[in-house]
DNA sequence: GGCATATCGTTATGATCATAACGATAAACG
DNA sequence: CGTTTATCGTTATGATCATAACGATATGCC
């Protein structure tokens, strides 16, 4: 087994001054999100669904029927992104589209009746799978985790 | 003006349960990196660099030259993926690569002497925008959501 | 030395993402 | 009523991402 080639670390030639990567938000919660998003596709990847294909799915179930455009805000996608996502979950017969009788702009998306039943199985998995990622802190700690969540993602 | 088409929000259908998506930590983490990337891309995106370029840039800069593929694990990037962020950063001139003399597998990354200047340009921009992205928390709660993040991120 | 195993980098495929530009439709307003 | 402005969805471009399969090289161990 060939050792991790760490390469005996070149000598770091500049000054480093007092900046490290590890101390950037951005860097952390890209690296956090990786490990959430790669817990959901673990246990849900047999169903071949994406995090934000399951997001919108989810959106879908809590609300019923919502245009294309509302949707996407609602899992934060753009209108480019949550295009593509739902003609993917469309091909797979899991949501429905429909013009909206009178505002002619407006795509309707709706959950089938197969898209109702994937979530309803998911859900249970997607709670679990939430439980998993969060498992390194106590519960205190979780429960301070989504509040400052929230407030960085609001702004 | 037309109003946000909130469309009355057909009746929801089905039996939500307790489920919430705002719930799943996922979901908070996608969106809480949303926004640190779009601020850092607001104030280095005049640059034309990315958020995982600038991390590529910075690591490197922090650790001298790496291995493409050690580069990679370095800032969470699969082999294929930090194998193209090396190239759009080696055409723009900003790293340099060359062989490794007794491990001819190996591909060495560095910066150049342009990449370093850029870097030391850029590490005060992205300090400052850490700060703006962890405004909305007070000085104690930055704290913790590191800590927080990092259990996370390390599983 | 020679074989099994591990690592490195590449290639290919498919799904996210953000952004800008665009036509179509709807609403606001004089 | 007609003009202006806003919203909706599309298209195009380019950058991330993860995954699997692959050849080349290196290391482990016998």
């Amino acid at each position: 087994m060939p050792r991790t080639s760490t390469k005996a670390a070149a000598p770091v030639r500049r000054v480093a001054s007092d900046y490290r990567l590890e101390d950037q938000v951005g860097f952390l919660l890209r690296r956090a999100y990786q490990r959430a998003s790669s817990n959901l596709v673990d246990r849900i990847g047999s169903y071949d669904l994406t995090a934000p294909q399951y997001a919108t799915l989810a959106r879908l179930y809590e609300r019923g029927a919502l245009s294309q455009n509302l949707l996407g805000r609602l899992v934060a996608m753009e209108p480019a992104n949550i295009r593509d996502v739902v003609l993917r979950l469309k091909k797979r017969r899991l949501v429905a589209t429909r013009r909206d009788a009178t505002d002619k702009r407006l795509i309707l998306i709706d959950l089938t009746t197969a898209g109702v039943a994937l979530v309803e199985q998911l859900i249970p998995i997607e709670i679990e799978c939430t439980a998993t990622t969060l498992a390194p802190l106590k519960a205190d700690q979780k429960q301070l985790l989504y509040e400052l969540l929230g407030r960085l993602a609001e702004g």
